[in-house]
DNA sequence: TAGATTGTTAATCGATTAACAATC
DNA sequence: TAGATTGTTAATCGATTAACAATC
């Protein structure tokens, strides 16, 4: 464990782990926790590769970047490999969240109770728009974008949802990274540009479906 | 143009594209629209690159796959450009789309102004609860899933997004391919197993914020 | 013409898969 | 023990980058 813990600091220093291999990370977190949820006590690098459509070699050079998490002859005991995984994804620790954004999509999420897994709770939203300024939505106050920073701060949040429209896109994420900010999730289709030290993961709808229609119009082999 | 058209059939056809590649059209797209807006006629692949973090040699070989477009010396004419990319994607013709669940995300969905860039639009809305079928959401009318079969071949509907929570997810899922529906935008957090000829992505709101957890936590250099 | 920029080939780099000794 | 399965090394495969002749 203190070997795993090791490797895995070390991984993460030296930079050696692919970006693929860490969201493959999060699709086993998933899958395992639906095996434990059937009542699997353990798995194997052939099942759970199997359910993701991946070999298992393929799982077991994955998970081999951060440590040893597996028994030769038996495979691995599921509630272990979650734990496991957690610890590499950070999920183990709560991440508070700020959103950004009280719109259609904005309310949405904050509703969305996916992501109390993990750790992730919405722990303060904002808006610029007088009228939703003060409100409460899915019992938690509306505080005006200018407060981000004392809020942020008050409230240790270090990630952000975006859901703004697109031309305010930017001028939020540089109020988010003023309020040190450290992570930013960005559903507006925009790229934004922030300092390289900020994370930025962008979800755009519009384009997964062009690539859902490209997909059906060429009829491509499933991934 | 009978020239590129032939070459994105044979591309197609000989399925020679990376996934990644016509991911990061939809970003070139994006960035060309943008590009137009702010009245520039022309780019190049420096500038087109530049503005996403891709290198030059990058676009061009992007492109490449699908024929010629550019022109030596001068670079990309943006409006050529954006015809040509939406050809490949397909988003050029209309994508009527059905939506199935009407809780939060998928009223959100339902509200959802980017879509309509590309053909997309929402053509039907399903759900199985009682209390929602019959009912109207952003003007349009929200039926019974028992009905996706008839509703979906009558609108000439292709491609479905679930927004149901996720134990009904694949029978939802089933449902719709049973209706005929050739492509999915799952966004329930599980994965579907489906007919291989039917495409599937899926977008799981936890996941991308355990990636950003992660990459802040490891202080990733920015992708 | 000189400067800019493409499309494409070759070189490099990285990621996936196969194979297998070690282990339970 | 025999069968199963890991972790890891080597081989394969694929994707990105660099370089450059051709073109405007």
């Amino acid at each position: 464990m203190s070997e795993a813990k090791n490797k895995l600091e070390q991984a993460a220093a030296d930079l050696q782990v692919p970006k693929a291999v860490v969201s493959r990370l999060s699709l086993y977190l998933r899958e395992l926790q639906h095996l434990v949820r059937d009542g699997h006590e353990t798995t194997s690098s052939t099942q759970l590769g199997g359910l993701l459509g991946f070999t298992d070699a393929q799982v077991r050079k994955d998970l081999a970047y951060f440590g040893q998490f597996g028994y030769p002859g038996i495979g691995y005991r599921c509630s272990e490999l979650i734990d496991a995984i957690k610890r590499i994804l950070g999920t183990n620790q709560a991440w508070p969240l700020a959103i950004v954004g009280l719109g259609n999509l904005g309310r949405a999420l904050m509703g969305y109770r996916g992501f109390r897994h993990g750790g992730f709770q919405i722990a303060a939203a904002f808006d610029v728009d007088p009228a939703k300024i003060g409100k409460t939505v899915e019992g938690i106050q509306i505080f005006d974008l200018a407060d981000v920073d004392r809020i942020a701060k008050e409230r240790g949040i270090r990630l952000a949802i975006i859901a703004v429209p697109a031309p305010e896109a930017q001028k939020v994420a540089d109020a988010l990274v003023g309020a040190g900010i450290e992570g930013v999730l960005n559903f507006a289709p925009v790229t934004l540009n922030l300092p390289k030290q900020v994370q930025t993961i962008g979800v755009d709808l519009a384009i997964e479906l062009e690539q859902l229609a490209f997909a059906v119009a060429n009829q491509l082999p499933q991934t």
